[in-house]
DNA sequence: CTGAATTTGTGAATTTTTTCACAAACTATT
DNA sequence: AATAGTTTGTGAAAAAATTCACAAATTCAG
């Protein structure tokens, strides 16, 4: 079975949820663990599980369950987070200054190497080590850092002219706060995080 | 046809999407709107927008379009998005505090009425109009104020205790914002929402 | 009023995703 | 070494979601 299958959008987003299961095994030094329980942990059924595995090739062991630490590797080298990759971020308002102190991002393998707005009181006010920028410096930025992923958390009016910016600087995959629909070349990925449709939609379902 | 139909899951986010485009044609005046035309804000095909229509009724018309101001009044009531509904947060550190201070809930009609936190200095620091209180207070206040949802922006490490207490409480839906799945009742819905799988997400796609 | 042009609503076809279910492979025990 | 018990890997089945494609309804221009 070679690597270089394609694997489905949804694998993906499983295989991270997976990783972060196995992290909490390691932690705990257990040495193998079975599709069932494992599935358990990560809230997908065992089937599935299973299947999201072949992509990256068979080495479970029946009767047995996979090695932790095996199981580890192989999702994190297929999804890259071995290692750390740098990001920058767009707009430091008070989404954008959460995002640069938030800590997760660190943990799993990001960088946030520097931020940038075009409000001048808020590059100075701030105390972290991440360096704020002027938008004006964000091409040359970019240019000399070859940096391919960046975030975005500036008001929906100003989102879709960063883009653009963005994507004429090499830039190649963008997390996109800001609650509106980019246009952007279908070679550009943009993962959209709309926190207020996540909230309307629990609401509709609560009732 | 009946409006008690069920809306799967995926409609009800499209349906999201939607509204949001026709509140951009509602300011621009424009009064009737084509599949075709609002598919394309939306970034869908025309054929799935129609299909997640006829789950509200048939209203279009044929040679026309929809009349932008009743496919906007429809949606709405339909996601419940008239009234304005009170959600509590959980946990004010770099998330929490951002989210606090987000204007995004508000505008579609989500207002946090209350945020809660273990510790003591997170709750002096803010000059926010919204109250900050101590976890003792959680149990009364939601009795109290008939809350039904919630935000998570807590440590993985406290989040299913306050899951546990929240729906011990009648919270039904939780938005959270912790990396880590969290047991719930089944009659409970918890929306995740992970940051850092977002970022994987993408790193993946992009290389 | 007529005919050309639109556009909806929707069954049917297609594609994608999930789940089932079981043979084959392996472990553990005695 | 034999047997009972697990657990994987995976075709095949089922379910879910998307897209097609076209009749029916309606608009609009002349």
């Amino acid at each position: 079975m070679t690597s270089r299958l394609k694997i489905p959008r949804k694998s993906i987003y499983r295989l991270s949820v997976y990783s972060r299961c196995l992290n909490r095994l390691l932690d705990n030094h257990v040495e193998t663990v079975s599709s069932d329980t494992l599935a358990k942990a990560a809230g997908v059924k065992p089937a599935q599980l299973r299947k999201d595995l072949t992509y990256l090739g068979n080495f479970g062991r029946r009767g047995l369950g996979y090695n932790v630490a095996e199981l580890w590797q192989r999702i994190n080298s297929t999804m890259g987070t071995n290692r750390l990759l740098p990001v920058v971020l767009v707009g430091v308002g008070n989404l954008g200054s959460a995002l640069l102190s938030y800590q997760g991002f660190a943990k799993e393998g990001f960088e946030i190497i520097a931020a940038f707005d075009a409000e001048p009181e808020r590059r100075r006010h701030r105390q972290s080590a991440i360096p704020i920028y002027d938008m004006n410096r964000l091409g040359a930025f970019l240019k000399s850092h070859k940096v391919k992923l960046a975030i975005i958390a500036v008001p929906a009016e100003a989102a879709q002219e960063v883009v653009n910016r963005l994507v004429s600087h090499g830039i190649q995959g963008i997390l996109n706060f800001s609650p509106l629909l980019l246009q952007s070349p279908t070679d550009v990925m943009v993962n959209n995080v709309n926190l207020a449709i996540e909230l309307e939609n629990l609401a509709y379902f609560v009732r």
